[in-house]
DNA sequence: GTGAAAGCGCTAACAC
DNA sequence: GTGTTAGCGCTTTCAC
């Protein structure tokens, strides 16, 4: 194993030579560079990650918890976190958390072991005060809305936009209209701000009756479909949770050879831009992107960003 | 930040009997575990990772490349591997590839740079060639057949398993037999054990217009069973790349009111099970969990794990 | 059963 | 521009 001892041995210079010329900076002569970068080409060098972590405190890695990775949802995150690390030249991890608990602590646990500058919460089991309490121990970040807890967070503004959607649809006399979500009202902070949003506008309560969730892929948006087009009071239209799904509840419609209601998807996905299906875009992306700089920077806080209602998509 | 010398000292007792009952070894009194427990305890104290990491020379984590979590293959293979990490006390993360060799290349460097005591490749980008040569900065671990390279690897026994579903069908007079798959049989060793199996078993070559690629979601086998549906010679058995997929062909089927051809699933999913189509077992969490054990094994070796054929599922 | 001390490989003051 | 050296926080001989 050759380490920057060696390095410097063979190069003739101090091993804080070589770790200037490892570490890009300047005060180090052109010819000296060069001698160095001979001696770590010629012995294949490379620095010790480990090392480096311990002695500068940091290991410039953040780790991203989230559930799983088959929902828009996630993989936009995602990507915008990823974007975001590379230009600040910080290495991700995925911690796969299943919505389980124990894992979610563990990795809790490897943050105050110092295995990870920060933490990044897509998702969480765990309750808010919870990971609250694990703040004193290393930066977590949330992609929701932290209400009392103070935690940094970066999250879509949705409440906003499913106002503004339910008021574009009011402004267009629909009475009669469905929600469909992936999680029970009780549990869903998302499912919440969709019919909180549905009665702040038309200031009533939602039936139950219209509320459908558990829908997760285009296939549930279809057997929702196949269940509303038989209704005897059929809906005229329905905030989705996904343009997937939305264009799955389409198909259903189409196939009972009923007239379609308004639909409105979520995500911007490449399914309902094809069919013109109106659609919020949160900007996930951005909101993944801005987490990660919450989680690498000195003055952390709550950003909320906008969400889009797209009609003409 | 209070470390082991902290505790050292306010125990009364030296780092090393601190670190003795941190690493729960033996030699060290009940009296005087409890004195430095307590301690521990009331500091609140967790010894830091990175430090451990470097004095041992090993981080006890495993970095799992993987293109992406959303088909069964990964998602099998991840649950298998984290079983296995979890047992062996190692860590895992996850580092998403999405077959780009840019970010493969990273990954490897972090693995020379000894940020991770072994790489898990579920799949890969890079030609195998280029992950054989970072063996010598440390252990690869391949969850697929590395053919001619010598690299460590745990995988499933595919083509004997084809062998014996196409055997089956023969025995059964099956001979117009389509083939469903997700990537093109010039790029996919999976693609090229269906058609070898076909060709060994029929002594004959596959007609491409019976190959059907780019397959991968249910969505997807539903548009292929409609095309297959309507040929004027149809075909009475078809190979499908996943029982989410044969029950999406099925459904094509049924749809056009035509008699649906003998199907089989592969990966044992709930959706083939519930409909009791004949599948294709790999037994993906098995493989996920030997590939770990290699990762961690003092003597890797290359090892085939048996596929099993399930006709009355 | 316990302690002293030498690393592990690197960074960053500080000195020159 | 370059070198010396004291850490970073822990594990692990080796004594006793």
């Amino acid at each position: 194993m050759t380490n920057i001892h060696d390095i410097a041995r063979l190069s003739g210079y101090s091993v804080s030579t070589v770790s200037r010329v490892l570490n890009h900076q300047n005060y180090v002569s052109a010819k000296t560079r060069g001698d160095i970068e001979a001696v770590i080409n010629k012995l294949d060098y490379v620095p010790n990650a480990v090392a480096r972590n311990l002695s500068r405190g940091a290991t410039l890695t953040i780790g991203v918890v989230l559930p799983h990775v088959d929902h828009p949802y996630f993989t936009q995150l995602l990507h915008g976190i990823m974007r975001a690390a590379f230009a600040a030249n910080y290495h991700i991890v995925l911690l796969p958390s299943k919505w389980d608990s124990q894992l979610e602590l563990k990795y809790l646990e490897a943050l105050r072991q110092h295995a990870y500058d920060a933490l990044i919460f897509t998702s969480h089991g765990l309750p808010l005060k919870k990971l609250a309490v694990y703040q004193r121990y290393g930066r977590i970040v949330l992609c929701e809305n932290p209400h009392d807890y103070s935690l940094p967070a970066a999250y879509a503004q949705r409440t906003a936009t499913y106002v503004e959607a339910f008021t574009y649809l009011k402004q267009r006399h629909h009475q009669r209209i469905a929600i469909l979500t992936s999680r029970p009202l009780e549990v869903s902070a998302t499912t919440q701000a969709m019919v909180g949003a549905y009665e702040q506008v038309y200031q009533r309560t939602l039936s139950p009756k219209l509320l459908y969730t558990g829908i997760i892929t285009a296939e549930d948006g279809e057997h929702a479909g196949t269940y509303f087009a038989q209704l005897t009071e059929p809906v005229t239209a329905v905030l989705t949770n996904g343009d997937d799904i939305a264009v799955g509840m389409r198909r259903a419609y189409l196939a009972a050879q009923r007239p379609v209601p308004l639909l409105i998807g979520q995500e911007h996905q490449l399914s309902g831009e094809v069919l013109g299906i109106p659609t919020i875009d949160h900007h996930f992306e951005v909101v993944g992107a801005r987490a990660l700089e919450l989680a690498i920077s000195e003055h952390p806080q709550s950003i909320a960003l906008p969400a889009e209602l797209i009609i003409n998509n």
